[in-house]
DNA sequence: TTGCTAAGTAAATCGTGATTTACTTGCGAG
DNA sequence: CTCGCAAGTAAATCACGATTTACTTAGCAA
């Protein structure tokens, strides 16, 4: 009788495609350390041994996977007035359970083996674009600034959930972000 | 012949010390699961085993390290007018050798068995004070913006050694970040 | 001096996880 | 229909690292 499952007939590309989502989710929740390739095929219903095959290895994984999300989900396009509300936005909505390219940064980040490639890939696909977008002699620093003061209240609220960081930030202090990022924007 | 090295007698004590030394030492450059008792075991000339008989376990260990840490190093007293520079240099000072409860807050709150140990260390011994100090009804809102903020650049200087923050930070950026957090503290 | 105990050690244990290997199975071309 | 190869699997391998165990040794007390 027919299955209340679907028969999925064997079909490399799709499996990869799998893998990898799985892969991304639990790079977002989970530092890189502590992932297990078991963990993230027992969530692709597939086997440990097709990683080796059709990625390499772990941190080739990873590095596609954080390529990946970062193509996605990132700063696109925002309008320069808009811009503090809309980083602030950004970087303060509550983790949630997709893909999530900021906490897999910051994991990777702090994992010897995975630092050098979440530099570079940060590098290239966030603060390159940043700086290009904000323009003018000290777009560098302004990107700096701009990207610390975020990241932080990014990490404060992933990794050290005190009171005003529980779950999603406080208003006020949400307030106050959006309008320190646009002071660096505005500002000369 | 007496001998070059100083030839010690035994002393629990003494080795009990050493050992919470170079855990410190390790726990501050290197992250929690990456941390290996053999290579603190190793600084300290002693016996995987005895941090077992001292301590434990590793956790253990890393708690007594985070916290005598925390009690050595951080934000102490500081004029009022002075503070934002205080805490800028305090955070952007570079990395060094030596002991730093920083990094040690950070890769413990990347790595799921520890991170309720920093995250009550850190409410203990950094929030809580920092909130007394500020005073007045929205002292919390006020600390977590100065924490944040701070840990945001720090946190790139430490793992994210990006171009504006190699090895020390830029002196605009640093200028910026003493005048910022001397704005949060002197509002209203 | 002797002997007991705390301090220290070496090696075994136990678990875990990435990667490899040798195998089985499904599918489509001919 | 069937054969060959790609897709998928199960289990072995290899390498660590934390913790435990059984042992050795130094120093002090009697």
């Amino acid at each position: 009788m027919s299955d209340t499952f679907e028969i999925r007939k064997r079909n490399a590309e799709r499996t990869r495609e799998t893998i990898l989502a799985a892969a991304q989710e639990v790079f977002s929740t989970t530092p890189y350390g502590e992932a297990s390739l078991k963990e993230i095929t027992r969530r692709a219903a597939a086997n440990p041994a097709l990683v080796s095959r059709y990625f390499g290895s772990k941190e080739k994984l990873f590095e596609e996977a954080l390529g990946a999300a970062l193509d996605a989900g990132m700063l696109t396009a925002a309008p320069r007035e808009g811009f503090g509300e809309a980083i602030a936005e950004l970087f303060t909505a509550p983790p949630g359970p997709g893909i999530n390219p900021l906490p897999m940064l910051i994991f990777a980040a702090a994992n010897k083996e995975t630092q050098a490639i979440a530099v570079a890939l940060l590098h290239e696909k966030v603060m390159q674009p940043l700086e290009t977008w904000i323009g003018g002699d000290d777009a560098a620093a302004r990107a700096a600034e701009i990207m610390a003061v975020s990241t932080g209240f990014f990490t404060f609220q992933l990794i050290l959930p005190l009171r005003p960081f529980q779950g999603k930030i406080d208003k006020s202090v949400r307030l106050w972000l959006a309008v320190s990022l646009q002071a660096i924007i505005d500002r000369e």
